[in-house]
DNA sequence: TGTACATCAGTGAACGCGCGTTCACTGATGTAC
DNA sequence: TGTACATCAGTGAACGCGCGTTCACTGATGTAC
């Protein structure tokens, strides 16, 4: 083989997280393909031989970002038992926190992207769809065991709405202290919310 | 005059809300301001005679939006007193219910464009940070009158937080009856946080 | 061991298209004389 | 009353540009003989 194995595999990958980033960092109606792949170190014709079109590579880039989101939240969750601490409120003030305000292209893409993606196809959305079910499904298992799991489902989508309308108004605003104070509120009402309900 | 007076600021208001409908259905950047101007009866050259660029129409495009979202909040709350009922319980009904999901066009625009606008310059920032504002207003005035003013803000902000992003994750979804028990517990929530904090 | 050929990830020119913006022009009507 | 001119909202061709997509080609290396 002209260049060594598992390079064609690198590559793609390379390209589906440059994508994440772009799409989540300028959209994904803004970001062209010739500039993503430049970030990739490529030029834009060899796009074709990865992908079979932007979408395929959107709902790649959005899946990837959902898996990475995943691996963070467990890992955040982990270290807070490690410490005796609650999980969800290392989720809760992991989320919002200026950081992730701040850095959307390394952040939860739900947050960054949601509504662009609810214009989209059924494929489409059923990525992002998936990425939202998946992130309450960790908010629902750090719900105290009392709750019903059907009831537990349903708070941790409330929670998790709560937490990507707070990062959005907490991006919107350029006021630095209201923005801060959006995000302070933010996190005491999710985990009231989660508290009382329970 | 060739044309009967008023009639240049009736046009200018028919292409504004095309804008507003056009830019919450479809997104900003989607939107050619060719197609826009076609909504308005007009061709596309006649733009700059009213506007100074597109982005001077998305702001007011934002603030119109805005205007008549307070409107109808306001004319909300009126309509729930009248009969004798809860005035945040009127807003929060009426935002996450399934016909604003299906008519994004005709909603709320900081649902639609929050993240978009995010990434904006900050003038249009500015605009949606105040729509935003405006609307938490309006439920902080529905909070119960115990709560300290700055309280009552920051609180509203949350549950206003709660109210986009039930919506955005209602959108999204495909599963119709997903959709409808997200909307059903974001309400709930929404009811409970304000309740609550009180 | 040396040569001819096959492989294929990546290149870069080209496609038709729609974008935001500019501008010389139109044409209906009001005003001046 | 009739004619010449001014006004200006709206027209439509044109601009340079970047978009997503296609395709003939390159060139480094593996395989066959």
């Amino acid at each position: 083989m002209r260049y060594e194995k598992g390079h064609r595999e690198q590559t793609r990958k390379r390209v589906v997280s440059a994508a994440s980033a772009r799409f989540r960092a300028q959209g994904i109606e803004a970001t062209g393909l010739a500039s993503l792949m430049a970030d990739a170190g490529l030029t834009h014709g060899g796009f074709y031989a990865h992908f079979r079109s932007k979408d395929d590579l959107v709902r790649e880039a959005i899946a990837d970002a959902q898996a990475r989101s995943r691996e963070t939240w467990a890992k955040e969750v982990q270290a807070a038992k490690t410490r005796g601490e609650d999980g969800l409120e290392a989720i809760v003030r992991w989320y919002l926190r200026a950081a992730h305000r701040d850095r959307p292209e390394a952040g939860c893409s739900v947050a960054a992207l949601a509504p662009e993606v609810a214009r989209n196809d059924q494929p489409t959305r059923d990525v992002m769809a998936r990425a939202a079910d998946d992130l309450a499904a960790i908010i629902a298992s750090e719900l105290p065991h009392s709750v019903p799991e059907q009831r537990a489902k349903d708070v941790s989508y409330a929670i998790f709405a709560l937490l990507i309308g707070t990062l959005q108004l907490a991006r919107v605003t350029t006021d630095r202290a209201q923005s801060e104070s959006i995000l302070q509120t933010g996190q005491e009402a999710a985990l009231r919310l989660a508290r009382q309900w329970s």
